[in-house]
DNA sequence: GAGTGGTCTAGACCACTTT
DNA sequence: AAGTGGTCTAGACCACTCC
């Protein structure tokens, strides 16, 4: 028993989702159905199944049948943008400007980011909530993961959720370290505030569902008025 | 079907961890026998235990047996302090100082805390890291809930080991709120560091496995040698 | 009513650990 | 050899959704 089948079921269905096989939202068969298919009790796929919804990666619901997640821009931002008001509710952000270049990767770009890319695309971007800036983004993804992107400036507001639809790439993951840290110039004057201010440096590495690192960004963040909220278990 | 089977042996089994009656390494029955004497049957026992397992309230290990999770300072400290070397290991704290109070409570904390206490316990404590102060914390916890633990200064170096062994107290979860501030003044004489300069605030709650608040936290932290590592899904 | 996932059972065989 | 968890199967019944 090398590798369990419900474990090749998952790899299965997880490749055909991160192929484009079964977009955002499309049914998956019934448990019934792909244990037919792929030659295991309907038991095992149901193993399976229940596995891909711990990862968020599917949506089980009594009586209507299994879904691919969808991921909508709100979904999107409640996981993967910490930023909350004191109740801790989200506020939704707005994209204040942004702009795109096409560099050659440092060598550490190309040593960490998957397919050892050796250009890469940058992401800058200002975010805003109630009128007030609040987060200054760098983000650097590999040029050739992502044919035509450079071109298609200004990209939507969440660009994981651009990521799946586009290119079929679901980050699933991030990785952070977080510092205190004073301004630097190019964040205080993004963000309209006094150089060497207390801000939070956030520099994240996203993971894929195939368990490759896709973006390293590096987030400036405004910590006066909302909070950073994390959950440890 | 009001309540499954399964999440009644869930619940009986964390009422036992929580009571004590099973402690910290003890081995569980076994599956077939657990099914005996809740009525179940084994693979009823089992959704349950593996359950618990991913909670991590237990550890299964083939051909073992199934065990409550032993929690070592490593083990805690790997969970709930986050504060990492550039490569992600982690340096092992040292306690600097540590100064306990008791003192009535104020609102804010008689109405978050498990058990709505009038009095609470304060416990002012100084890590190190290498021999420089990092972090500055300051819990409080409910007076009635740990009694006889003002007199027992010093505490032990990691407080959820001590609170799982000496009072059945299980924590399980913390909700954290992170800020970047100018260093208050008591933090920056205690950390040793100048008025002002930028630091990491984490303000905690820290959750058992019951559900109840039981610890209010805020550390300063000082994020110049180390990061503060976590990782978002 | 037909189809879906949710729960529960019973039994088989395997892999691993301990004695 | 005995006991444990790990995998897999087959079938039953229930609750829910949709037509």
């Amino acid at each position: 028993m090398a590798t369990p089948l419900y474990q090749t079921v998952i790899d299965t269905i997880v490749a055909r989702i991160a192929g484009g096989e079964l977009p955002s939202g499309a049914m998956l068969p019934s448990e019934t159905q792909l244990g037919v298919e792929l030659g295991v009790s309907q038991g095992t796929a149901r193993k399976a199944l229940i596995e891909l919804e711990k990862r968020g990666l599917v949506q089980r619901a009594q009586g209507r049948g299994t879904f691919v997640t969808v991921r909508t821009p709100e979904t999107s931002l409640f996981s993967f943008f910490r930023l909350r008001r004191a109740d801790g509710s989200l506020d939704m952000p707005q994209l204040e400007s942004e702009s795109l270049r096409r560099r050659a990767a440092t060598e550490r770009e190309t040593g960490l980011l998957h397919g050892r890319p050796a250009e890469v695309i940058e992401i800058e971007r200002v975010r805003s909530i109630s009128g007030r800036a609040v987060a200054h983004e760098v983000s650097v993804i590999g040029a050739p993961m992502f044919p035509g992107l450079a071109e298609r400036s200004p990209l939507p507001n969440t660009l994981y959720v651009f990521f799946q639809q586009a290119y079929s790439v679901i980050i699933v993951q991030a990785d952070e370290r977080l510092r205190a840290i004073s301004a630097p110039q190019a964040s205080a004057r993004a963000l309209g505030i006094a150089e060497g201010s207390p801000v939070l440096e956030v520099r994240r590495q996203a993971v894929d569902v195939l368990d490759r690192i896709v973006e390293l960004r590096r987030s400036i963040t405004l910590t006066q008025d909302q909070d950073y909220l994390i959950s440890l278990s």
